[in-house]
DNA sequence: TAAGTTACTTACCGATTGGTAAGTGATCCG
DNA sequence: CGGATCACTTACCAATCGGTAAGTAACTTA
């Protein structure tokens, strides 16, 4: 009872782990719904176009990763903001899935004329951010810009991670996301505190 | 005389800039050849399929950075890293087509295997980093991670931009830009220099 | 001037694309 | 028991995909 199958959420979990991995003309339809089993009828029974499937993996995305700041505890906003900022780097790094689809989205936005669902996210991290010693008497575009800095370090290793991996083998990687990890330790701690 | 006609290069040329908008699954040969005027057998005809059409659009790419790199003068390493860094930064925000072309290709590495032609331009980074005091007692892959934390916030800022500009307005987008010009400023000298 | 070569075009091809229309069998509800 | 709704399926569709084959007009070279 605690299982319910829903499909619509099967469906669009698959869909997202291939929009994170193909980019949405990388997708078809047929794809997902091979992945689920069923035709592709199916998907198109819940989701009326391929685009609406997309939005809807892009806002399950925004939702996610809002829950994952608000998921986050600590005494002060500065704690917050470094307890988030370590956890989602640790966890970028290691299921990238997310990072891919945010960066495919960046990438894609102004091709496609779409909303772009990650302001309450960006937003709620720049509040958090000017409640902080090291910002409160920042403008909200210096604390956006600081933030940048750090997600942009983050995100653009997340997607790279393969890559390196691949180009350097897997114990020179591992050396460099270890220094890498460090840096971001610091980075972060230096972002949140003066 | 001055101007060789060359097609190939100029079927390179608008491959590239298609590519960098819409990704190697959301081109296609047509589109291509409709910017160039022609038939997408007039692009067939220069590289065999598509796969080597982008092929060498990555290429091409790899050899422009470098080049970048190479004509970046200055008489120290790090006053070269400096100068490089501060020069990529600006060009890539105004100018983000091979911004978005290095991350598009980071994100379909994996996904098909081809091979990464963009190896040579961060050795060569690395080979300067290495050669400045802040580094000269690290190791690579220190560097390599140093180094990747000002590529990773250049870049993403760099794909970000359309996108910021678009959520928050034109003069809120140019304030973060500036303070973020700044940092970065801060952040390069501070990577080369200790 | 004849033979290549270059830079294309027209004519196709089978496969795949997103999407519509019309069912079908199972389950729920009154 | 009967109608409605759900979760699909089969059957199609026009358009587009990457790619092959064969030709053609213009220019270059021996």
């Amino acid at each position: 009872m605690s299982t319910k199958p829903d499909p619509a959420e099967r469906y669009l979990d698959l869909a997202t782990t291939r929009f994170s991995e193909l980019g949405f003309h990388g997708v078809s339809l047929a794809l997902v719904a091979k992945d689920a089993g069923v035709t592709k009828q199916a998907v198109l029974h819940y989701f009326r176009s391929k685009e609406r499937l997309y939005a809807e993996v892009l806002n399950r995305l925004a939702v996610r990763l809002l829950a994952e700041i608000d998921a986050t505890t600590a005494p002060t906003p500065a704690q917050r903001l470094i307890a988030y900022f370590n956890a989602y780097a640790a966890t970028a790094v290691a299921t990238p899935e997310d990072a891919r689809l945010v960066v495919r989205a960046l990438l894609d936005s102004d091709a496609q004329a779409r909303s772009w669902p990650l302001k309450p996210y960006l937003d709620r991290l720049t509040d958090l951010a000017l409640q902080t010693p090291r910002w409160q008497s920042a403008t909200r575009e210096e604390a956006l810009a600081g933030l940048y800095q750090l997600i942009g370090a983050i995100q653009y290793f997340a997607i790279s991670a393969p890559t390196l991996s691949g180009m350097y083998g897997k114990t020179s990687f591992d050396e460099v996301q270890s220094a890498l990890t460090d840096d971001f330790r610091k980075v972060i701690e230096g972002f949140a505190v003066p």
